[in-house]
DNA sequence: TTCCTGAGTGTTTGCGATAACAAGTGATGG
DNA sequence: CCATCACTTGTTATCGCAAACACTCAGGAA
């Protein structure tokens, strides 16, 4: 039996559950009983226990657990471009979420937005004994990258596409383009331009789809929609080639930061906002009330999405079956970018 | 033994090394040498193992191998406020740093910067047998929370005060602050006024004694500076009351969003940038260069903050000691907000 | 021949926790 | 007065892997 003192070396070495035991003069089995079924034990022995735990400042080891229970307490976030304002709202979102439920979040950032890096961001965390994944990854191609996931591994995607075959969190996309698109028709335009996020996205093809529905639906005109990256840059460089159309007097761009730089080239060009044209865009960015003008916006709660993708993936571990669909509603803000056409 | 069939069930468990093992026709431990130390393993066994590997889509299993090693390939970040663009791109780059070699990342966000929350996210994350802490909590509160760490935990801080008893990697905000400030009067501008961060910021304090420090060095008035907590929001309301002072003529902003926001005042009172009022912000975000006027400010890279991070965390793993800084030198980026004082 | 060397492989043990089972206590009831 | 049960606590086995040590077998030195 090594006793303390038999090391010369004085390596304060963590407490593990044995030290804690006998400090408090019971088994290992009832610390742990402690830790988990406290109501399983009795209150003074209890007492007893927790005295040493606090003493020797006592944490028990993760790795250990894991190995004997088969679950961690962590979850994995497999995501793309964590910079941008929605993905880092959405982690936030569900980071909060699971530290209010005790679970710990890692997460894998992918290089690129493919099926193969999607596939190994999961092996990764998988192989860190996660309790479950959840992809954020708003690309056509997750839905192939979700396809072929190790099996018993519970996986829910943030902002899917339709077919994805795992269950879903996203706010509604088309619905939010439904709104905007209204809203402009609704101040007289005759139709509504469209600065498009880049292709196979799955929030560019939902705005996409729900501008060109909705201006179907009231018989107008469908202009052929521009094409951006997400950027103020790409905005802008649009933005110059779209003000030089004739009767343009309405745009519904595809995110916040493409408006800006949608705003700027119109200045550029004398085109005031709104009096000329009126600018929708989408994400309500937290500055774009302080754009010039303010923007109107579609609001995103990227915060319950991530609330949802975790209720989701905890239902998922306990069990739960069947490929939900959990949709949030955007919200129309109406700020100076928008006005009654002329 | 159990052999495959004794379990009716036909729930398809993970291989683990035994069986890779079986496959093969060598013992368990030739699998953990092929895989660990594989130039201690003749080619031919190795390929064998390696096939037998591939067939059962072996995975090691991290919680035994951190059991046993004690070191688990992973690494907790603890933050606050993730979804600010300098938070963001840090964490972005350390996770990238992580990736490359071979680390996983957890994370600890915390509800608030106290000395409080910051222990207790290190021991969320110790609990979960992280082999290192990078804090990024740019308050100086948080030098308070690095006093009492867990001992044999290797812990560095992003952006850290002075004072912090750990290796420190950061922007050196003083030096970005200083050349903003020379930038403006090299302008011919009689003053700078300052829009300050909030109190006990580490961001906030190094810029406001480099501006300081600038204008005294060259024996200039020193106006009071404004304090905004870095929003859009505050840089507008302070820059209404700014906009009223007379002879102000340029302004250093601690972040960009605050000077969007005093863009913003400053048109709406009829003063002209960089006509009337130049302007300088901090951080250039991606769309600095879209603001109206396109924003001179200084430029922090992040992304490298991160990766030192990463590598002064690396070190101490590996048993480096000494208390190192490392420091990122800002870049200043000018644009169409500064021009000579009229 | 005998011994040594070292590359390659196998066996045993233990990391720190929990599951499953065992056992001790006192109370209950027939 | 003893069987039985509920409650509390202890004992043993096990999770999957790697460290430490043991073994085998060639080839070369003595």
């Amino acid at each position: 039996m090594v006793q303390p003192g038999d090391n010369p070396a004085e390596r304060p070495k963590a407490a593990v559950m044995e030290d804690v035991a006998e400090l408090a003069g019971v088994s290992a089995m009832t610390v742990s009983r402690v830790l988990n079924t406290p109501e399983k034990v009795r209150p003074e022995t209890r007492a007893r226990v927790l005295a040493a735990v606090r003493e020797l400042d006592y944490r028990p080891n993760s790795a250990a657990r894991v190995l004997v229970t088969g679950r961690s307490g962590a979850l994995g976030v497999v995501s793309f471009d964590t910079i941008l304002f929605g993905p880092a709202s959405t982690l936030y979102g569900i980071e909060r979420a699971a530290r209010e439920n005790g679970y710990l979040v890692s997460i894998a950032s992918l290089p690129a937005l493919t099926r193969r890096s999607i596939a190994e961001g999961v092996d990764r965390l998988r192989s860190q004994s996660v309790d479950g994944v959840i992809v954020i990854a708003p690309h056509e191609s997750a839905g192939e990258g979700l396809r072929h996931l190790p099996a018993g591994l519970p996986v829910v995607d943030v902002g899917g596409a339709k077919d994805v075959p795992v269950p879903v969190a996203a706010v509604d996309q088309h619905a939010g383009a439904v709104r905007a698109t209204r809203h402009l028709l609704s101040l007289g335009h005759r139709t509504v331009w469209h600065l498009a996020g880049p292709p196979n996205w799955v929030e560019s093809s939902g705005r996409l789809k729900g501008w060109r529905e909705a201006l179907e639906a009231e018989g107008r005109e469908v202009p052929v929609p521009m094409v951006g990256d997400w950027t103020a840059h790409s905005g802008y460089e649009i933005g110059k080639r779209l003000a030089r159309e004739d009767g343009m007097t309405a745009v519904f761009a595809a995110n916040d930061h493409m408006a800006m730089g949608l705003l700027r080239a119109l200045r550029e060009v004398g085109r005031r906002v709104p009096e000329d044209v009126s600018v929708v865009g989408f994400d309500d960015v937290p500055e774009a009330a302080y754009f010039w003008p303010p923007l109107t916006t579609v609001r995103q709660n990227f915060g319950e999405v991530g609330r949802l993708a975790f209720q989701l993936l905890l239902d998922r571990i306990g069990g739960v079956e069947g490929d939900t669909r959990r949709l949030v509603e955007p919200e129309l803000v109406v700020r100076e970018s928008t006005g009654m056409s002329s």
